[in-house]
Formats: structure tokens, C-alpha cells, sequence
DNA sequence: ATTATCTATAGATCTATAGATAATGC
DNA sequence: ATTATCTATAGATCTATAGATAATGC
């Protein structure tokens, strides 16, 4: 009697599912709730027994999901991996890329903006700070304090530069072979934000 | 009698303007022809003349007209810069951000993928590749070939990486005074992406 | 004649609501 | 009773077309 089968809400589940997958890639705009039940084979008025809310309601769940998971995949990755930032990075974009892409600089310059209420945006734009840049600038500042690293950047500008440089693999990764697998790609520019292009 | 008014057509350049100012904001499938025929004072249909194609083909002209003006100031900016890597970088950044953000990753994932006919998405898709990223990897290039800089990351993720970020500049300074101007936190990681952040 | 607008409107699409139906679990 | 779907449809919004109008430039 290994219960094989819906734990919770198995039909829950496969609609956050699907809208992740379709919110993410195209946007929050360019996404009906028409696109969402199609691919889940039933008819779109049932999306509202799940999300009574609507369409923002749906967008607002999903990204919290996903924010979520970011939030406990990347604090398990960091957690492991060896304290110096190399590693923690390397970590932290092996994490990223195990993932479906982010988009992170369109969700929080496009698809948030054009939610209605003031209040969901601003708890998911904080909600996509804390689950995403908070890891990453956590460990540029432990780093800075062990002296691992210099710069009077501010650690915001770090971190969500760190995490669209890894968005911006899946696009060269996508467009064509242009010289290993993301990971090897993720490690160059790793290696390039810690030692420089220049030689040293 | 110095012509101070309407050389070609004033009205076109205005109405391209405010497209793209809207377009570029918020992203193609979030602005409606109509968002863009009120903030001209004149009516949604009043746009079918500048662009009889409609609503795809007046955002292709708005993206041709903006990637145009970037290829130019960019590589004006890179002539008049001096030769090396640095100020060629700090130069491209001073033109980037003297325009308004060019959310490019959206454009490449989002924007140009929801367009409906193949060629005009592949000739927008190469217009920004030439346009924004090319100047960007032929300095990089030319930076190898004189042996000033040593990695072997692939030229174009370089040039995206340094395009997002700058362009995740103008979020920054939006949300909040998180340390100086824009120009001054791309010098910021021009110095980073140079010299790296471990001390040397 | 050309340029740049307008009014009116068709047709498509999209979100959302109301209420019915069927299956499962107590 | 709860869960998860369905049908039918209202109402809003959005794109696009047809044809009229007015000003300007030859």
C-alpha cells in the first residue's frame, strides 16, 4: 500500500506546473489563461476552481513557488559547498542552471510592473530579492570580510549581475553550440568576475 | 527663415518615439495601441497610417529605428575612446547609459519570440546582434589578439554579460540610492570584470 | 495630391462568473 | 461534503479596416 498517488493536490500541483513553465518563458503578458489550460487539457474557465483570484492570483502563486524553491535550492547549494566564493558561486550557478531559467531581470522590470496591486508587487519584488540576490550577497559580503575579495561595489549589484550573466547562459546555450555546456560556460565567467580578464 | 519645423515627417518621428519609449518600457505584448495613441492625443487608429502593418510592424520599426542609433553611438563612442580595453568598455557604458535601458535580454526572450512571422524575428534577432553585441566582441577580440586580456569564454558571452549588466544598472538606480551614479558603478565592474575581485 | 488625423465599427480574443456534473472519500 | 472538472456566456479589451475630413503644398 505505498501510497503511489496524489498526496495533497495532485491537480494543483500540475497547474502551477504548467503556468510556471509557460509564465517564465514568456512572460507574464504573453501568457493566456487559454494558453495555460490548453496544455493541461481542460477548459480554461476550470483554472479559476484553483485560483479563484484570477490571473494574477495564478502569477502570484507561481512565482512564489518558484521563488521558493530558488530561495531553499540555492541556501542547500551554498550550505555544502566550501566556504571560499568560488566555490559558493560555482555552487550556486550549478544550482540555477539545474532549474528552468529565471528571467529574473524581465520578472522584476516587466512582469511585476504590470501586476494591478501595489502591495502583490512589492511582496514579490521583495520575495524575488530575498529567494534569489539575499543568498548571493550574503556570501560577497562573508568573502569581503575574510578580505577573499576587494571592491566597493554595492553587493545588490553583484548578485543580480551574477544571477543575469547565469540567466543569459540558457540564451547562448539555446541560440547555438558556442563552446561547452552551460556549466563550463557558468565556471569561465566565474573564474572572470574573481580573477579578471586581464593577465595576471 | 532658418526651417525649424518639420524636415520629413514630424509626426512619424513621434509617434516612433513614443512607441519606443513604451515598447521599451514595459515590453511588447504589455503596451496596446492604444496606450501609445493616448499619450500622442490622437486615436488608436490613427496609427494604422504610420504603420499600416499594425502593431508588429510598428514595433519593428521602433526596434530598427533604437538598434540603429545604438550601433552608431557605439561605435562612434569606441572610436573616439582610447584604444585600450578599459576605456573602451567605460565608453560603451557612457554611451549606453546616456539612452534610455534597452532591457535586451527581454527583447531576445521575450519580445522577439512572440512575433508572428519568422523572417522579421530572425532579421530583429541579428539587427541587435550587429547592433548592440558585434561592437562589444570586436573590442574584446582585438583585446586578445594584443594579448591584453586571456580567457577562453566564448566573445559573445562576454558582451552579453556586459550589455545585462549595465543594463541592470538603471534598476538599481531606480530602486534606490544604493551608491552613485549609474556611470560610476559601471566603472565599478568594468574594473571588476578587468582586474577580478580578489586582490591582487 | 499628400499628410495626418478623425468616426464608426467588425471581429477576435481574453478574463471572469454562474451554475451543472461526476467522481471520490467519509 | 469535497474536489475537479464542465458548459455557456457576459463584458471588457484589443487589433484592424473602411471611409470621411481638414490642412498644407504644389
Amino acid at each position: 500500500m505505498a501510497g503511489t498517488k496524489t498526496k495533497k493536490s495532485d491537480a494543483r500541483e500540475r497547474v502551477l506546473d504548467v503556468a510556471e513553465r509557460l509564465f517564465h518563458e514568456r512572460g507574464y503578458k504573453a501568457v493566456t489563461m487559454r494558453d495555460i489550460a490548453d496544455r493541461l487539457d481542460i477548459r480554461q474557465a476550470s483554472l479559476y476552481y484553483h485560483a479563484p483570484g484570477g490571473k494574477e492570483e495564478l502569477y502570484a502563486m507561481v512565482l512564489e513557488r518558484s521563488m521558493e524553491r530558488h530561495r531553499q535550492g540555492l541556501e542547500a547549494a551554498l550550505q555544502e559547498a566550501d566556504p571560499d566564493l568560488s566555490d559558493q558561486l560555482r555552487a550556486a550557478a550549478t544550482w540555477l542552471l539545474s532549474q528552468p531559467p529565471i528571467h529574473l531581470s524581465r520578472i522584476l522590470t516587466s512582469d511585476i510592473p504590470t501586476l494591478s496591486t501595489k502591495e502583490v508587487k512589492e511582496n514579490l519584488r521583495e520575495l524575488c530579492y530575498n529567494s534569489t540576490m539575499l543568498p548571493i550577497v550574503e556570501i560577497t559580503k562573508a568573502a569581503k570580510r575574510k578580505k577573499e575579495i576587494q571592491s566597493n561595489l554595492h553587493p545588490d549589484i553583484l548578485a543580480h549581475s551574477f544571477l543575469t550573466i547565469v540567466d543569459g547562459l540558457w540564451y547562448h546555450a539555446e541560440i547555438q553550440e558556442i563552446g561547452g555546456s552551460k556549466e563550463r560556460m557558468a565556471n569561465g565567467m566565474i573564474k572572470v568576475l574573481l580573477e579578471g580578464l586581464r593577465p595576471r
